[in-house]
RNA sequence: GCGAGCGUAGCUCAGUCGGUAGAGUGCUGCACUGUGGAUGCAGUUGUCGCGGGUUCAAGUCCCGUCGCUCGCCCCA
């Protein structure tokens, strides 16, 4: 066997029919980012470690950021997440934004995790974020750009579900219950974890964290009380608005959901796909009314969700759904090469179909015809065409219609425009 | 960090009780010298991850090691 260098771990080989389901989350991503009027942002891949350490999770920065020292010694990380640059971004023109921002962004992160189904240690990630409006109707904004996006790619509301919950609400009940605020967080955990546990382990992980049995009765029913949100002024708005943006089918309400993140302060919401095995929740977020203020700029509520490539690229794959012709080549029209003699006349003919606006493929030697139809077939070109000492003498083409594998000879000067009629013909059927 | 499984041809994998390394697919050629996908025939492909041990004999058993995958933890 070859010695070849490992890849790094965690990280992927974007080979071209990998790379054209990158792109084509990002288009889809930027469609619908776009049709709701948010701008495309980006921060540096690059941070310094300080930028974390005021905000995010211990862990995350700690244990799961690639983090190493510049040549004069201090710590860069390379980027964990974006909302502190995003912050960041905000903190410094804050005076000359103009507010709401409306803004998004797909682009790599990295964390140090060990790799497995859905997760990787190099991902690409959606943000999308809305900054400068408290109210509920942002946040069903928030919930229904996501809904928006899942029912671009095909999956309908029955494979994937955006769960929502409102902390303020949580905190209230639990404080119903006489748990005190300082033991809510804790309470959050056990309720994050519900589904991860046997009722087993989940029970004595209650009475570990010191909830008497009345009060963890009281949170058993709380966690399958489907109507609490009606309880919630915030939440019967925020529903009222979902419905009003049309998808209502995708949001549900679940007393459930938490989220990790110690940052959320309102909504927080989850996607989960339902009609494949994977577990992970493929897109999450929340309201974070402290944010701004917690890294030295002024108040500024805002809401906003990421969605991670990899979970929904394991969805679209086991439910089939990414479009077929990943891995073929742009071009749809292959020039021939007959002979070595009329091999730079195909090159020429070649040039003229491109500057008609065609996106052509040239053989790049003179071989049998059979074999570069063949070649023409497996690159997923339509149109094959032939110029033979017969048709440069006659100032003519031969084009071939791979699928049908009709032929028929035009004048070289309207050739552009036949092919062009048989691949729009292609197309529509 | 913890646990499990797997490393054999370019790819997917089989390999029984330890006894000469296999299949499919791909690729190349021919049937077919201006017309492809099908079919047939022929050809091509190996440090059995690496190192050690047991044995007359190891892809196979044992130990170690590296790599990958899948769980747990955590998260997207």
């Amino acid at each position: 066997m070859k010695k070849i260098i490992n890849p790094v771990k965690g990280t992927r080989d974007f080979y071209p029919q990998d790379k054209f389901v990158n792109s084509w989350l990002y288009q889809n991503i930027r469609e619908v980012s776009e049709s709701f009027g948010y701008q495309e942002f980006d921060g540096p891949f690059l941070e310094s470690i300080d930028l974390y350490a005021a905000k995010s999770g211990e862990e995350l920065v700690k244990e799961q950021s690639f983090v190493f020292p510049d040549k004069s010694g201090n710590l860069i990380a390379l980027r964990p997440e974006l909302t502190p640059s995003l912050v960041r971004m905000i903190a410094q023109q804050q005076q000359q934004l103009y507010y709401p921002l409306r803004w998004w962004s797909f682009g790599p992160f990295w964390r140090y995790e060990s790799p497995q189904k859905g997760r990787g240690r190099e991902f690409f990630q959606w943000n999308a974020d809305l900054v400068g409006v408290d109210s509920p109707q942002a946040d069903a904004e928030m919930a229904a750009l996501m809904a928006e996006f899942f029912k671009k790619i095909g999956l309908s509301s029955v494979q994937v579900k955006v769960f929502v919950n409102n902390r303020r609400l949580m905190e209230g009940e639990l404080s119903k219950l006489d748990i005190s605020p300082d033991k809510q967080g804790k309470v959050f955990r056990l309720i994050d974890r519900r589904g991860k546990l046997s009722d087993k382990e989940w029970g004595a992980y209650a009475l570990e964290i010191g909830l008497d049995s009345k009060q963890f009765d009281g949170i058993k029913t709380l966690l399958n009380s489907e109507n609490l949100w009606k309880e919630s002024k915030e939440l019967v708005q925020f529903f009222s608005a979902v419905d009003a943006l049309g998808v209502k089918d995708y949001v549900e309400f679940s007393p459930r959901i938490i989220r990790g993140l110690d940052y959320y302060t309102g909504t927080v919401f989850e996607a989960l796909a339902l009609s494949t095995d994977v577990r992970r929740s493929v897109s999450g977020g929340g309201r974070y009314d402290n944010l701004l203020a917690a890294v030295g700029g002024d108040p500024l509520p805002g809401v906003g969700f990421a969605m991670g490539d990899m979970v929904i690229t394991v969805v679209l794959e086991e439910l089939g759904l990414f479009p077929e012709n990943r891995g073929s080549s742009p071009a749809k029209v292959l020039v021939t090469v007959f002979d070595k003699e009329s091999q730079m006349a195909s090159y020429q003919l070649s040039v003229e179909l491109r500057q008609a606006g065609l996106k052509v493929y040239s053989y790049p030697t003179p071989d049998k015809l059979g074999k570069q139809f063949r070649h023409a077939d497996r690159i997923g070109a339509a149109i094959a065409i032939i110029l033979g000492p017969d048709e440069i003498a006659n100032q003519q083409v031969a084009i071939k219609d791979l699928k049908t594998r009709e032929q028929k000879t035009v004048k070289r000067a309207e050739a552009a425009a036949v092919i062009q009629g048989i691949l729009d013909t292609d197309h529509g059927a």
